[in-house]
DNA sequence: GCATACCATCTTGTATACAAGTTGGTATGC
DNA sequence: GCATACCAACTTGTATACAAGATGGTATGC
């Protein structure tokens, strides 16, 4: 679930306090815990079958990380949406990646990476995935990835932590089928004008894909956050 | 020492993790703890008069960071310095600066905060400051307000952390005359031109800018490395 | 009925205790 | 003198105990 800061290893195997934090960004990311919603320690605890101490290890982790708030005194918060953030995160992202793509056209022998990426996304029709989580799932790759082959390690890290900030949303845009026809094709008409070298309009592609994704996923999320539930009471929104 | 991530402002008068996490991170950057040394929780606890329970979190917080590590069981250790890391760093610093001193150019209004820069940097020979270190903070803090100034409150988050990661050596920098009036000529340059809407020249100095520095805090770090001491054993190299 | 003061309960922050595992030194066998 | 096995001391990871403060409900005064 988290490939990278992978050090030692094999070590992960063991570790409670990490467990502990996957399982909690699980439960945001499903909705399980919504933006808003209050809790203690001792539930967690309970819940996660633990103490307090590696409960709260890993949710002073998931603190800076930007998904929960500690109320002095007085529990823990999930970090109501702030629609503004994912935008300024969207942006962010437009940046990085425009760059990475920038330099990968600038690149003599473009890296391996790409040539993955032509296997699972320049594909026939009939080839094509249509399962809503999996494609996310490798949309996900596929601009990670782009990142990645530029060889720059802490770009990648950094990138990363935004994906994984923006996951929570941005898996909405995949719920519909003409969506993910559509990142078939962006994805397509990236890679080649990548491969052939044609940084100006390879950027222009990619920041025109992502901000489709961005206004779709905006729209979403506004249904859905007033669909599913009320998760915003009065206090959130002072 | 921090400001970002103020919220409940106030409350962090009193926050014994935090304070053991900001001495330890002194610590590191004035060099009491070198790169490559070892150490444990509960020595760190006797030197801050507190128990393990905060150092812990502290320490826990620092390897996010990415400044130390934690050896399964036997010990903490500074992070050894990786240079590639270091250049890695300043070079999504140029990225993010310059995507943002573009959107600057390109504002209708310019932000309240260029004028504050003037106010610093646009100074006869005279006004000019002298001292390494405060010239070293200025200049910090002239690359994050171009950033802040865009309205990207996310990226300025990343890019200050970006900051404080490189400040380590960044620093070094300013321990020579020239590169103090360098700066403020070049910096001098950089504003004029975001002033007058010249999105082209001002990136161009920008990242000119940036990479003079980079190269030469890695001329000097190299030489500090060599005289302070060995901090690099044999484990460093592999 | 309404406002206020108080108190039991719950909260995080910190200290301490215990568990499991690593490590380096020492004694032993040869 | 050298290699090996063992063990005591030390390390992190986790659980529990204690401290100080926030909070919400209740009783009291009016």
């Amino acid at each position: 679930m988290e490939p990278s800061r992978s050090r030692g290893a094999s070590a992960s195997r063991e570790n409670l306090a990490q467990r502990i934090y996957e399982q909690i960004k699980l439960d945001i990311f499903n909705f399980r815990l919504l933006p808003g919603d209050r809790f203690s320690e001792n539930e967690v605890a309970e819940r996660m079958q633990a103490s307090r101490t590696p409960v709260r290890e890993a949710l002073l982790h998931l603190q800076r990380d930007g998904y929960v708030d500690v109320l002095y005194r007085s529990g823990w918060q999930v970090r109501p949406f702030d629609f503004k953030v994912f935008e300024n995160l969207y942006d962010v992202r437009i940046i990085l990646e425009i760059s990475a793509v920038k330099r990968l056209c600038e690149m003599e022998t473009p890296p391996p990476a790409l040539a993955d990426l032509k296997r699972i996304w320049l594909v026939s029709a009939a080839e094509r995935l249509d399962d809503g989580g999996t494609v996310s799932a490798l949309d996900e790759r596929f601009h990670e990835m782009l990142v990645e082959a530029t060889g720059n390690a802490e770009m990648a890290l950094i990138h990363h932590g935004i994906t994984e900030r923006i996951r929570i949303i941005r898996r909405l845009d995949f719920t519909k089928g003409p969506r993910i026809e559509a990142t078939y094709t962006e994805h397509g008409k990236i890679l080649r004008a990548v491969l052939q070298r044609r940084a100006e309009q390879a950027q222009m592609l990619l920041k025109t894909h992502i901000e489709e994704s961005k206004a779709e996923v905006r729209k979403i999320t506004l249904h859905m956050l007033h669909t599913a539930r009320r998760p915003l009471d009065d206090k959130a929104a002072d």
